[in-house]
DNA sequence: GTAACGACGTTACGTGATTCACAACAGTAT
DNA sequence: ATACTGTTGTGAATCACGTAACGTCGTTAC
């Protein structure tokens, strides 16, 4: 609900930087050495000003002739986003969302490692899903301090979101990706993302809503 | 990318009062019958004021001395809401996270209806998948005239995402729920609302990050 | 050689959203 | 009855964020 201690970027320009380097891979990809604020701002769905402005706020700096280079800015997005270490990452809940994002992880960019996936399922705790081993509730304060565990994804469901994060926000976890529809009660310092598809749903529901009079098209 | 043509709310709005909405639902399951803007605030993670405000725009008004009538509330926010008929839903793309989604849909909430899912894969073409056929890619804009689909949720691969695009939204879809990592292109009048999962990780990532100097617990 | 151009970095500005603050008021207690 | 409490509805103030604008400077054209 609020952001981390001591993180100087705001989660927007934190979001959009990431969209940035997906960019900037994609045109290495493509050969690209060099691309404009312009450029770069159309394919991220933002003015060039609101580009200029977030690379401002890391201090990367371009040239007016030839831009910014592909590669190199690249890699300062990487140095202001990534974990100078690899960051461990657990699961909660093993269920439909839970394994396609454990999936997810196999293409994983960031410097994010799926460590361990936690359920109360006994049919799931001690197998290996998705590459990822499967660990019983019971464990959970052991696993985050052995494992130094500092980020967790939910998506267990929304009757047990607030007390499982209790436990892991009290055994040393301080950001959390929620993909419950509950809006979870944490200390501050803590960070929660929520990713709440009910929401989304209904945004889209709502603009979808074709009206009577409609002109246009 | 911009809001659609005739709603009035704004997104912030629509998605904050589904949230209310949610809330309203649990609280009639508990049996409360009347709540106060604070309660309320509590429960969404906002201010009491944002709740007022809120509430205010689709011209709800409680009473000072007991608050709003949780029933009465849940209604207002129904009509402002849902479409006064089912919408039908089409999804592109059963794979992991698509199955995901198909399942989450049997408890739907909303007044959304999902009538279509679609593939390219001969495998999935055909078949009834979590309750819902799937049709080849081949029959969309057939399929999105004939339903009369108005909104579509992408959970397909990102190379495939924008050429789908053009295609639904040349057949007329108009509300889309992006959940592939590319910035989608759409003409004015088309609303994209993003879920990215991506971007989602990057944050719990930057804002995960323990520094050197860690002050406070 | 010099003028014109175009993009960058940065500051200033505008806009929209959120929060504040308070008058009005229903209920309650005395 | 009257004073008090606590909450609503809402105009005003604040805040955050994104956008526009502009000075600067390298490059290019002539
Ligand atoms: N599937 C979707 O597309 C979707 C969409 C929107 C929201 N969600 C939300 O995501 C969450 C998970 O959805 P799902 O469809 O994967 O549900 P699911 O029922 O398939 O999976 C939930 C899993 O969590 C496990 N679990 C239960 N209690 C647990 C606990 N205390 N600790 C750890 N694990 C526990 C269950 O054993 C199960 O494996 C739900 O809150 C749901 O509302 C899912
Ligand atoms: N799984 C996740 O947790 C996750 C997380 C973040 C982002 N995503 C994104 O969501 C999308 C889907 O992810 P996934 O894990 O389900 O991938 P997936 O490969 O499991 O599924 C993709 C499905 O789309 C189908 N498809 C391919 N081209 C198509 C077309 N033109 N029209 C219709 N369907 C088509 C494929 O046959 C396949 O069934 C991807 O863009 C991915 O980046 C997924």
């Amino acid at each position: 609900m609020n952001t981390s201690r001591n993180n100087k970027l705001n989660p927007n320009v934190v979001g959009r930087l990431s969209l940035y380097r997906r960019i900037l891979q994609s045109l290495a990809m493509e050969g690209q050495a060099k691309v404009f604020s312009h450029a770069l701002a159309k394919r991220a769905g933002v003015t060039a000003s609101q580009v200029r402005r977030d690379l401002m706020t890391i201090g990367y700096t371009g040239s007016p002739s030839s831009g910014y280079d592909v590669v190199a800015l690249g890699e300062a997005t990487n140095l202001e986003l990534d974990a100078p270490t690899r960051q461990p990452v657990m699961l909660l809940g093993v269920g439909n969302l839970g394994r396609a994002v454990l999936e997810y992880f196999h293409q994983a960019h960031a410097r994010l490692e799926m460590v361990a996936a936690v359920d109360v399922d006994p049919e799931k705790v001690g197998r290996v899903i998705s590459g990822v081993a499967t660990y019983s509730a019971a464990d959970l304060p052991d696993l985050i301090k052995e494992k130094g565990i500092d980020v967790a994804i939910l998506t267990l469901p929304a009757s047990r979101a607030q007390e499982a994060t209790d436990l892991i926000v009290g055994a040393g976890v301080h950001s959390l990706l929620n993909f419950t529809n509950v809006r979870l009660r944490v200390p501050d310092g803590v960070f929660v993302e929520n990713m709440d598809i009910g929401i989304a749903l209904a945004k889209v529901a709502y603009y979808g809503r074709r009206e009577e009079g409609r002109r246009g098209e």
